[in-house]
DNA sequence: GGTTTCATGTAACATGTTACATGATTCT
DNA sequence: AGAATCATGTAACATGTTACATGAAACC
């Protein structure tokens, strides 16, 4: 039984960060930790109230009103966190539907296959002016974050940079090839 | 209900290649596939079963054995490979359990840090030595694949090559900044 | 003769997504 | 006043993984 529910480890890391509901949540990995991560409410209420059962979180009285929950770490809580940090991470088996399109597509028109990479290479061209912006954003401190985390959130971003610069290079070598 | 199986397209594209058993789809994933794709028998095996029902695969009599069973694409089931390849592919949210950890982690002492990044970039090394080494062998012609198909295999590993090689870029920039 | 690979399959479990329901608050 | 965003939640469904059971055939 090596499955583990990486959504608690998600949900731990945000609340580490700071308090807040499953909303804020959701909203961390939309914007924080989009391209790198991906949470659905379908998982993260249910999620937060087993946590709560297991005493890894502990809702914020003081801020709590009709319909808003605020969720904050306890130190038990921390302590699980810290003890997923420190752990291997086994490597995931990847799945790409493109890619896997795309090996199935010898028969295929040719310009079908040209559409294809465009459009897969727009999408990454986009992606890349977004890491960019959130590069910006950052160098210009918009947001109040410390020092140190200011250092982690550089090197995610650059790693989506990177990632998009090779995506978009492989999409024009490979429509330049002809096939 | 955008959710479709798509482990039973990969069944189809990789039949419509060469009639297989089970075992081999697997096969076919663990290695042509592999970094790209993957399955596991428990999805394999009942998806196949499904399939033979709906007329999309179908049992190659002559070679049936006790315990092999071989099965073949229908034309019904290339008209549904086919459907599926001339579809727009959605962008599927990504979830790297190592850019999670890593971004919860500028509490970690500095040395673990960088275990952590020198051993994601190991990982990637030899994911690298692997795909030139399957690049080599494609070139080299070892096995019997018509020409079309050979030019869609090499855009693959070429996709590999360049992935890795981001990745392990983006690990030495990120060790030597110390972060 | 023993080990590895081939070969099929299922049950239990774990994870992930969508659609729907509900209503408050904030912005324009 | 109406629209957008905030906010919580569940049920149904879809997908994915592991562990186990079984045994033949090929290789050494």
């Amino acid at each position: 039984m090596a499955l583990k529910n990486k959504s608690l480890y998600a949900i731990l890391g945000i609340l580490n960060v700071s308090p807040g509901t499953g909303y804020d949540i959701k909203k961390y990995c939309d914007t924080v930790l989009s391209g790198f991560w991906n949470e659905n409410f379908g998982h993260i209420y249910p999620t937060l109230k087993k946590m709560l059962v297991d005493e890894l979180v502990e809702i914020v009285e003081s801020e709590k009103s009709e319909k808003k929950i605020q969720y904050q770490i306890t130190p038990k809580g921390q302590m699980e966190l810290e003890a997923w940090l420190m752990e291997d991470t086994e490597t995931q088996p990847m799945r790409s539907e493109f890619m896997l399109k795309l090996i199935f597509s010898s028969n295929q028109p040719k310009e079908h296959i040209i559409k294809m990479l465009e459009d897969y290479k727009q999408i990454h061209v986009e992606k890349l002016e977004k890491y960019l912006d959130m590069q910006h954003d950052l160098e210009q401190g918009i947001e109040e974050i410390t020092k140190e985390r200011t250092s982690f959130l550089k090197a995610l971003l650059r790693r989506g940079v990177l990632s998009c610069e090779a995506t978009i290079r492989w999409c024009d070598e490979t429509i330049d090839s002809g096939l």
